[in-house]
DNA sequence: CCGAGACTAGACAGACCTGTCTGGTATCGT
DNA sequence: ACGATACCAGACAGGTCTGTCTAGTCTCGG
């Protein structure tokens, strides 16, 4: 099934980018922007430089695109966000920091939402692509939050873990809807609160 | 989600559905199950039982029909909320009561998330008719934490009602990605902290 | 009875969609 | 030199989309 895909980087490293590269990141800075079911292979490939053939010949269909597009995201978003994490020491600030990294986020210009959201707020597929990548990305969140609890010494780890959840993903709506990144900082200082309630 | 729609320019309001009601209805079900990006016009007259020309004599383009379809819901979901909180007598149980509601309505079979967001995630005009009424709704949502909020006798009534805001996007993503509505007493759980906070 | 308004049925235009296919070009390892 | 591989350019098929238009039916007030 996997035609040989040499996943992240290409076989030059870094030197010109594969066709698969570009249509990589041009169907990221269009699927986020515009939504994965507005806009069209055309557009895609159009932007990328790439032929349609190759387009079919390396992703083989537009809904395992969008899934590359979304893997692409949750990985980028996971490095992210551990990257930010390592300047915090005390589990309870890196708790925290992924409130800090998501006010960042949230304060990018071009900031639309939640990707996965966006995304499958538009899927019509029941077990599609788009519903498993999310629930992969929504997995990896919410143990991250209940692994930082238990760090932070959180009596009920998982519990936390869900109501940093709706925090996060409350931010992340407040932040597209109301165009204003202050959510994310609001939120955060409702986590602090959570947890000094948890703790306590 | 209820049915039973009376529209602004029904006539007689007597025994048959309009063609403009079977519209709406339609929609609705259509539009909040599959998207109104994904949900095509035949599908919707096929369903109401109307001819097309009908429909584009009542709402003139798919854009007004979806305008008219987000304006139905944020009526009905006002009046759902207004009417869920009369039995409450307390200015502090009218305000978590607004969790109740929500809580009630995720729990809903064919709940979806909200529908202002979803469609907001589907559209790409800027300033178009999702825009405003998911904005209209929005501001009407937090003018009625705010509300609520003075009237229990909170120092800054409009912090709370940010940070309540929060929490019911929270709920309504969770409930929607988890497919599971423990995220509305969630919500609430944590909107009762954060009053108990803002009083002290 | 008659005429106006609401409605139905469906053909049609023009655009866009995904996906396939043919054919041509360039680069690279051997 | 030579094949393999990767890639580009674009025509094409078959479908769906919104929106318009013609033509006929039904109902009701006056």
């Amino acid at each position: 099934m996997s035609p040989a895909s040499p996943t992240t980087t290409a076989r030059g490293t870094g030197r010109k980018p594969s066709a698969r590269e570009r249509l990589l990141t041009a169907a990221d800075e269009l699927f986020y922007a515009e939504g994965v079911h507005t806009v069209g292979i055309d557009r895609i490939i159009e932007r990328a430089g790439v032929a349609k053939a190759s387009l079919y010949s390396c992703f083989g269909s537009k809904e395992e695109l969008v899934r590359a597009y979304l893997e692409n995201r949750h990985q980028i978003r996971r490095q992210r966000i551990l990257a930010g994490l390592e300047r915090f020491e005390s589990p309870r600030d890196r708790l925290l920091g992924v409130f800090d990294v998501l006010g960042a986020l949230t304060a990018t210009p071009g900031f639309r939402g939640c990707p996965f959201y966006n995304a499958s707020a538009e899927s019509v597929a029941e077990g599609g692509a788009v519903e498993q990548v999310s629930n992969a990305n929504r997995a990896w969140t919410r143990g991250l939050f209940t692994e930082l609890a238990r760090d932070a010494g959180v009596p009920d780890p998982p519990a936390l873990a869900d109501q940093l959840m709706i925090l996060y993903d409350g931010a992340s709506v407040g932040a597209r809807m109301d165009k204003q990144p202050g959510a994310a900082t609001l939120s955060r200082q409702m986590a602090e609160h959570m947890l000094n309630a948890a703790t306590a």
